[in-house]
RNA sequence: GGGGAGAUACCAAAGUGGCCAACUGGGGCAGACUGUAACUCUGCUGGCGUACGCCUUCGUAGGUUCGAAUCCUGCUCUCCCCA
């Protein structure tokens, strides 16, 4: 059975670099997991792994969409998914890595098939729910979808909203299509977690963003600067540098915004993992144990199958 | 040297006799998460305790009062204005 590794773990931990060394170990590709490395427009403020690095090890999904398109989970799946199968013809083991970790969870279990909401809809709903607000878009819910409306955090709108478009664009319940299957994938999984003393991780992180100040992703996010409004924007190192543009901010205040928005987003990176215990967790420095472990997993692995 | 303003929890900042362990924001910590998820949302945040609660806090030392972060006095420090 083909097998693939995932290695996953917060913003700036220095998952890159180990799974580059882990494709060069075992002749393979990297399946990027990070929602926004797709974007070609991106490169200093999402960390994208230098040019040397994707000449040397093929690497699938890194800055292959645009910012202006829209992309989703659940096409990811699709995607990545029969990119893997495909790989998995030539190569064994394959090498998923990121740190976005729906996407994650959507190769390793699936998704839902939920029908992918039309702009139309979209404006409509959105519209709606900036005329009349939250209260009446709580209630909209409750006549569409009670089953739903009882189980959400009803102050979360993005939840509420796109409950109620599914509920509008299909006339069925969003519930309904709530299925939670598990898919089976054809594959075995190992996933790898880096993470390191929480202290460490901070500095990690505060000098990643000194270094990409000094990259140039000021002028990165100028560029970009004009359709702050797109969703794929919406982007720690970006957004912060956006409001310094806008003059609400000095640059010091927005680098400043970025290191501890980083830090708040690796938390909750951590918070999601945690709570998956299939993960095997080492520290960054931990590359032989992390092969030991792989290649232990894998000879394990083809004993039960030979018998 | 003279005059004025102020010192509140990790930071900022409300509170100006009892409803104050102290509004609010930030930070920090924890959590949720089924399609634009690096999004969005929630809880906690003086100490001890699961909890009713108990103990120690509002620069500092005293005082007034049944009761003080709030009033009075001394001291220390900070800022502003005049010299």
């Amino acid at each position: 059975m083909n097998t693939l590794i995932v290695v996953l773990g917060p913003t700036g931990i220095g998952k890159s670099d180990i799974s580059i060394q882990l494709a060069r170990k075992y002749s393979t590709d990297i399946i990027s997991a990070d929602s926004r490395q797709f974007f070609r427009e991106l490169s200093i403020g999402t960390a994208v792994p230098p040019k040397t690095d994707l000449e040397s090890v093929c690497h699938h999904f890194i800055q292959t969409r645009s910012i202006h398109d829209y992309y989703n989970v659940s096409e990811y799946e699709t995607d990545a998914i029969d990119r893997i199968n495909h790989l998995f013809k030539i190569k064994n083991p394959v090498i998923l890595t990121g740190g976005s970790m729906m996407y994650i969870d959507t190769i390793c279990k699936g998704i839902d098939d939920i029908p992918t909401v039309t702009p139309e809809i979209r404006d409509e709903v959105i519209g709606w729910y900036e005329d009349n607000g939250l209260e009446a878009l709580q209630q909209r819910l409750l006549s569409l979808d009670p089953e739903y409306y009882s189980i959400v955090d009803l102050n979360n709108p993005k939840r509420l909203l796109h409950a109620v478009e599914i509920c509008q664009m299909t006339g069925k319940t969003f519930t309904s299509f709530r299925k939670n299957t598990v898919r089976e994938r054809p594959f075995r999984i190992i996933k790898i977690g880096i993470n390191q003393n929480r202290e460490l991780l901070y500095q990690r992180i505060n000098y990643r963003v000194e270094q990409m100040m000094e990259a140039g992703l000021l002028d990165e996010a100028r560029s970009v600067y004009p359709f702050k409004s797109l969703n794929s924007l919406n982007t720690v190192g970006y957004k912060e540098l956006f409001s310094y543009f806008d003059g609400d901010i000095t640059l010091d205040e927005a680098v400043d915004l970025v290191r501890r928005n980083s830090r708040k987003y690796a938390r909750k990176q951590l918070t999601w993992f945690r709570r998956d215990k299939d993960i095997h967790w080492f520290e960054p420095t931990q590359i032989q144990e992390i092969i030991a472990f792989i290649e232990q997993e894998l000879n394990e692995h083809d004993k039960l199958e030979n018998h």
